[in-house]
DNA sequence: AAAACTTTCAACCGCGTCCGG
DNA sequence: TCCGGACGCGGTTGAAAGTTT
């Protein structure tokens, strides 16, 4: 009863792509745009799911994606976005230009999350944990009980903090400075004029086809734009070679 | 030097939503 | 109004890279 797989999945390739299929996949959008991704594999001659397709070009070929580490600045408007929008990572990706939905998830799981607890404060709620280890008296004050970190690591995680009681003392200090640097940023920051900001500069990572044909493949056919996106090409092939290398 | 462990992030999966017939 | 196909989103996984012991 449930539903149709997205595609029939024999015969069909998966994990990480190659030089190859990067390529065609980008000759092919940038010569015929995306009018359904679920041709897009087939008339590119690709033997992957279009669902397979539309994901490596959102989050690795586009042509606007930002590459590198987030700045602090980026971390507190996440944090800040978070805070509005939960888990929805493709509205909070909206207000980065360049960057994905996928990127900012994986940030936020494995950096952010962290930070978060360090200040004190539950990643969901945003809101200081409750000091139970104060009243439970369940001396070990782990610092996360850490529920998550993601694959159920916490049978580990503790054993730096338990070994080294300085160090808490230190981290417990410095967690104090940054709990009140927190809510002095959260209370200065605006972000209401910065969404709205936001909201007219930035794209979002749900790159749509029409904005990706209108703007990548150069709509109105403008030799200018098409020289640009040739450009953009030739620059793409360094890191698709890099890429290439890693896997 | 090597094994064990942790972190990162690209990719997959399944569900919800949208939209056309 | 209903149904089915396609897209988009968020959660999760797992391999590779990095770090510690």
């Amino acid at each position: 009863m449930g539903r149709q797989p997205c595609c029939d999945k024999v015969g069909l390739k998966r994990g990480p792509w190659t030089i190859e299929e990067d390529h065609k996949l980008m000759n092919f959008i940038l010569n015929n745009g995306i009018h359904c991704w679920r041709t897009v594999p087939k008339l590119a001659g690709l033997l992957r799911c279009g669902k397979s397709c539309r994901l490596r070009w959102i989050n690795y070929l586009r042509p606007d994606l930002k590459r590198g580490a987030f700045t602090e600045s980026e971390e507190d408007q996440i944090i800040q976005l978070h805070l509005r929008l939960g888990n929805r990572w493709s509205k909070i990706a909206s207000h980065f230009p360049g960057r994905t939905d996928n990127e900012i998830k994986n940030h936020w799981n494995t950096k952010i999350k962290k930070k978060l607890k360090l200040l004190g404060l539950d990643p969901v709620t945003h809101k200081p944990i409750e000091k139970t280890e104060k009243t439970n008296g369940n001396s070990s004050n782990k610092p996360d009980n850490d529920d998550d970190n993601g694959q159920g690591t916490n049978k580990v995680s503790p054993r730096k903090d338990e070994e080294k009681p300085e160090e808490i003392q230190l981290n417990l200090e410095e967690t104090n400075d940054l709990f009140s640097n927190y809510h002095m940023l959260c209370e200065s920051f605006d972000l209401d004029s910065w969404l709205n900001q936001g909201a007219n500069t930035c794209c979002s990572s749900s790159y749509s086809m029409e904005e990706s044909n209108k703007s990548s493949m150069g709509e109105t056919n403008s030799t200018i734009q098409q020289d640009s996106l040739k450009q953009w090409v030739d620059s793409v092939d360094s890191f698709l070679s890099w890429d290439s290398f890693i896997h």
